[in-house]
DNA sequence: TCGGGCATGGAAAAATTTTTCACTATACAC
DNA sequence: GTGTATAGTGAAAAATTTTTCCATGCCCGA
């Protein structure tokens, strides 16, 4: 396990939100659960053409699960089945990464347009 | 200067967003400007207490210039005076800041209460 | 029995971000 | 002259995140 060397600052709602939503491939992992893939073998066949793998999104669903954001559901027997569901405060996130995602869509050809020039002040 | 060897995939809305919101400082600069803290060795007065360097701030803002999300002003003269400001699509970031940072708020306490079982289903 | 799928975790490597430090250059105040 | 302030860069170190690889344990099908 890794520990933080420089303590985190949660202070801060922004650093609170990007604990949940930051991270590579956080916001896709709410969303799929969200959209019904709800296993974590689906969840990585799901994106794994993307590139993300199979430990960084057992990672993150632990991560979210111990943060509430998620809950897991665990049907005994062999081969072991868990399912993974947002909670309320999960839910709750879903309009935000709604908002990022289309902001994201909406600004993208401008952001990656190329780069701008400076203002010279005459005055 | 740093050269990513995994090719950034901005094809989906959340990783532009990211790209522009994300990390460590990018939102707090963003919120700076906005307040009106608009020169480089002022924001990072604002945020050194938080542990900022001035390095990062300058990488950001250069960064956030590129992308069309600050403009730059430049006051020829000794010492140089530079200012930043928000462009049409930098404004356009400020009710995604605010949602993110109130919804980090709001669900801090929980969201930081501990670890949580997982439910066993008897089925 | 071998190979597959299931969920998960340790450890190390690789990639990326952030910090620290040293440096440029100019002008002003003392 | 020395110290300060301005804005910025390069290089290296440190911190952090993500990937890769390997291992566990169990059952099912060929």
């Amino acid at each position: 396990m890794y520990e933080k060397k420089i303590p985190e600052n949660l202070d801060c709602g922004i650093s609170v939100c990007m604990k949940v939503m930051g991270g590579k491939w956080k916001a896709w992992i709410i969303e799929c659960i969200h959209d019904g893939i709800k296993r974590p073998s689906k969840i990585h066949r799901q994106m794994e053409t993307e590139g993300a793998s199979l430990r960084v999104i057992t990672m993150h669903l632990k991560e979210l699960e111990d943060l509430g954001v998620l809950y897991k559901k665990i049907y005994p027997g062999t081969p072991l089945r868990v399912e993974y569901y947002l909670t309320e405060v999960g839910m709750s996130t879903l309009p935000l990464i709604k908002a990022m995602s289309q902001w994201g869509r909406e600004k993208r050809a401008y952001l990656l347009q190329g780069e701008r020039n400076a203002y010279l002040a005459t005055n």
